[in-house]
DNA sequence: TCAACAACTC
DNA sequence: GATTAGAGTTGTTGAA
């Protein structure tokens, strides 16, 4: 076998591991961010080079040989913050563990060290891959290593060549160091030539070629006054490249067999990784053994020899790339499927059509990754795409919900064994972006194969580890189902009433021009209203207004400190007034009018399900599920959505379901009770709170009562509760303490609730979804309590979104089994909105209130709201 | 290009 | 003694 080493720069990667995740602590209040960054780099690093042999160099402390010779050498550097060199023994313990070789030696830099080895394979016939942060290791290069250079913190690597050198800097590898010496470095203090910079010195070096030679020759640079400066700092530059040059020659026996890489010491690496709570580590180590190889040696498949593999095999993994010019244009660019080892390769729209009969076999299981994406694709061909039975997309996200990022690439890179070329690494960046299309088949292929053989080898993985967390039945009979019906809505879209839309935005045009005048007239001067910077300037400088709040950059104008200001000044209610209006115009008319399909009139939103970290919904694109309700004017928005010619809007909410939730989880008596009777939630609790009979209780203190129930499920304190009602902490505290003395088992399910996750590291939902909560043993009492709200409020507001993903995919069967043309066209959280053909009224809104209070068995009813309309405005 | 702020929802 | 309500998206400004 071809032997391969990697050489890691222990110091370097730690270094930005550390700055990447530098606020990464455990419970005893250790920071492990350099830990972690490093170990799972290396962890990555034995995934996808698969190498031979293994090692990490660190740097020692004292003086080096370059020290010695010149005393300023990196006199700049500031020391490694104490964070991270508390963590070096750790990482060295893991290394240890882990059975992976480290290098260091009195004297001598990482640098040199990793520069010896590297050479000593490069002459020995090994490949030589470094891996480190710095770019003086570029110099590598010169003699055939490859050197890889960490990006974006360490999550990237980037191979450079002589050319990506040459591109960079414009020297040549083996010329690294004279540039260096010529142009210095001011992060190691390495001085070069005053007055050289980058740009000259590599003009200088593509003439002269050496510093040496330069040095020589110096009378033969034109400009005379960089003539000048070689001159007189001819002995600097040399020293200079002398400090930038790695010594490849440090006395270290080379025993290569030490550095093989062999099975890692697993009793001991799991045991510090509790010891530190590196949890996501473990599964790295699990997946090491769990992971199969999946062999490349693999068929091309026709399309009939994929059809034939398909029928017999019942099953294949499958992934349709193409562009999306806006929200709805889809163009085809490719599809690539695997069944068992066989791949195949359709770039031409008409073949992956004929497989029309495939995708519509619901014995034939599909797996993919983001199948949202595949059910619009084919749903654009009327392909109605069924029998899917894993989305790695929705599986990652189970198992992380907290991410940011689902990309396959990142996904897979971390999970399984096999390298999926990235977007970035195919289409690049930023303005210079390209599109799938702008590319030859030639280079697509390799990418997309790779996205099909990373999604095969991350089921590999989810599938047990979905077993295990106990998520087979949420993600089977929730999640994957939910993909198609999110696919649907969104399919389908939401009629929008364009004259409705005009006729608006020309009041609002109006309204904003003329309190924008008055405005400008109150405070004597133009300026930018939407600026919060120049609005603190006029109101708490020129107007001399009391400042109420301050923010991190200024002055506070945010609604509640504008609204005690109000009385004081004529212009706080113009301005108020004026962000409604603007705020009205921007979001929901401009930003709505750039989201509308020309072509049917219709929004097509996205309702996003790996985005909350709840378990809820998200909608972009437009988003849907923040249109105004609360004031007159805002709600008229509303009018916007309509219902299709010959059909009404069918609008259905649950009524209280997340206290309904509370009171199945804490199982409170008075709060079963209120449900089960049907009591209003909130008069009873005001004559709780406020000691009296339920029917002495004032509209006042029963919208207090709302807000103490509101309060009370997202873990709210006095402080907060006074803020909002307005009155005084110690009354706010008062009604937090009734509330607790009325429903006394609230009050011990909030405390189980953060029991059970300081033992267990997470909260649970009703269908088992589960959220890591890392804080809940921190000894930062402010993040301490951040984590406690959240573990409160995470199973009720989880729990309620699990109940009504259960409802739509009832509500979605039933309608199919009973044959409807009504159409599920958004959901808000709590709500569900259909487009009923008129028609079909009764029958939907008999069948939607049966699927929606049956589709979880609390131990309270759960209740819905229903209301009709040809607006979205009138049916809620 | 990105962070901060503000405003809208459940 | 602190700091202070859970989950989201979008638009604007202004600094890098």
């Amino acid at each position: 076998m071809e032997q391969k080493i990697v050489i890691v720069d222990g110091n370097s990667l730690i270094n930005r591991a550390y700055f990447a995740m530098s606020e990464l602590k455990n419970s005893n209040g250790i920071y492990t961010g350099g830990v972690f960054g490093l170990t799972s780099m290396v962890f990555s690093l034995i995934e996808n080079f698969k190498p031979t042999h293994f090692c990490v160099a660190f740097d020692m402390k004292g003086p080096t040989f370059r020290h010695l010779s010149y005393d300023q050498y990196k006199g700049t550097r500031k020391g490694m913050p104490e964070e991270l060199v508390m963590q070096m023994p750790i990482v060295k313990d893991i290394l240890d563990a882990l059975n992976i070789s480290r290098v260091e030696l009195q004297g001598y830099e990482a640098d040199d060290l990793i520069g010896t080895i590297a050479k000593f394979c490069v002459e020995n016939d090994i490949e030589a891959n470094v891996i480190t942060g710095d770019k003086d290791a570029l110099q590598l290069v010169a003699f055939g290593a490859n050197v890889h250079i960490t990006k974006k913190g360490i999550t990237q690597l980037k191979l450079y060549k002589d050319a990506d050198i040459l591109e960079e800097w414009g020297v040549h590898a083996n010329q690294v160091i004279d540039f260096k010496g010529l142009s210095g470095d001011s992060s190691d203090n390495i001085p070069g030539i005053p007055g050289v910079g980058p740009k000259t010195a590599s003009k200088l070096l593509s003439t002269f070629g050496t510093v040496e030679n330069l040095i020589e020759r110096y009378e033969e640079i034109e400009n005379k006054r960089i003539r000048g400066l070689v001159e007189e700092h001819a002995a600097q530059a040399m020293m200079s490249k002398r400090l930038a040059t790695i010594f490849t020659e440090v006395p270290v026996e080379l025993e290569l067999d030490t550095f093989k890489v062999k099975e890692p010491n697993i009793e001991r690496a799991i045991q510090l990784f509790k010891k530190y709570e590196l949890t996501n580590l473990m599964s790295k180590l699990k997946v090491k053994v769990e992971t199969h190889a999946v062999a490349d040696q693999s068929a091309l498949l026709t399309l009939n020899g994929f059809i034939d593999l398909a029928l017999s095999e019942k099953a294949f993994t499958f992934k349709i790339f193409y562009d999306c010019e806006n929200v709805i244009d889809r163009n085809f660019v490719m599809a690539t499927f695997r069944v068992g080892k066989d791949v195949c390769v359709l770039t031409d729209l008409d073949d992956l059509l004929a497989l029309k009969p495939i995708f519509e076999n619901s014995a034939i299981m599909k797996n993919g990754f983001d199948l949202k994406r595949e059910y619009l694709f084919l749903m654009d061909h009327q392909i109605d795409l069924q029998g899917v039975r894993f989305d790695g997309f929705i599986a990652a996200y189970l198992l992380d919900p907290a991410r940011r990022s689902y990309d396959l690439a990142e996904i897979v890179f971390e999970n399984a064994s096999t390298k999926v070329i990235s977007d970035e690494d195919l289409l690049g960046k930023g303005a210079k972006k390209l599109r799938l299309s702008d590319l030859k088949v030639e280079q697509i292929q390799p990418y997309a194969i790779s996205h099909l053989n990373g999604i095969v080898n991350l089921k590999e993985v989810f599938v047990p580890k979905l077993e295990e967390m106990n998520f087979t039945d949420l993600f089977e009979n929730v999640e994957v189902p939910l993909v198609k019906i999110l696919a649907d809505i969104e399919h389908t879209g939401f009629r929008v009433d364009m004259d409705k839309i005009n006729e608006l935005d020309l009041q609002l045009i109006d309204k904003i021009s003329e309190i924008e005048s008055t405005v400008y007239h109150l405070a004597g001067e133009s300026f930018n209203i939407n600026s919060p910077k120049q609005l603190g300037v006029i109101l708490f400088e020129k107007l001399e207004l009391p400042m109420g709040k301050k923010t991190k950059t200024g002055y506070s104008t945010s609604h509640d400190v504008l609204e005690k200001l109000a009385n004081l000044h004529p212009i706080i209610n113009e301005i108020i007034e004026y962000r409604t209006y603007t705020k009205l115009k921007s979001t929901y008319i401009d930003g709505l009018r750039l989201v509308i399909d020309e072509r049917d009139h219709r929004v097509h939103t996205s309702l996003n399900q790996t985005i909350a970290v709840t378990g809820r919904l998200s909608s972009t694109e437009p988003n849907l599920q923040n249109i105004p309700i609360k004031l007159p004017y805002g709600r008229k928005i509303r009018r916007f959505f309509i219902a299709d010619d010959g059909s009404t809007l069918l609008d259905a909410d649950y009524s209280q379901i997340e206290l309904r939730v509370l009171a199945h989880l804490s199982e409170d008596p008075k709060l079963i009770e209120a449900f089960n009777t049907d009591m209003d939630i909130h008069t009873l609790t005001a004559s709780q709170v406020f000691h009296i009979s339920e029917s002495e209780v004032t509209s006042l203190q029963r919208s207090r009562a709302k807000e103490v129930n509101f309060g009370i499920v997202y873990g709210m304190g006095e402080f907060g509760l006074s803020e909002s009602l307005g009155i005084s902490r110690k009354d706010a505290k008062i009604y937090i303490d009734n509330y607790f003395a009325s429903y006394p088992r609230v009050k011990g399910f909030m405390d189980e609730v953060i029991e059970a996750c300081k033992e267990k590291g997470y909260v649970e939902t009703i269908l088992n979804r589960k959220r890591a909560i890392t804080d809940i043993n921190n000894s930062n009492f402010m993040l301490r309590s951040a984590a406690e709200r959240i573990a409160r409020n995470t199973p009720i507001q989880g729990s309620a979104a699990d109940i009504i993903k259960l409802a739509m995919i009832k509500v979605y069967e039933a309608l199919k089994k009973q044959k409807l043309k009504s159409k599920l066209i958004l959901q808000v959280h709590d709500e569900l909105i259909l487009n009923v053909p008129t028609d079909e009224i009764e029958a939907v809104e008999k069948l939607l209130k049966v699927c929606m209070e049956e589709a979880y068995k609390l131990i309270v009813p759960l209740k819905v709201e229903m209301n009709t309309g040809d607006s979205w405005y009138e049916a809620h």
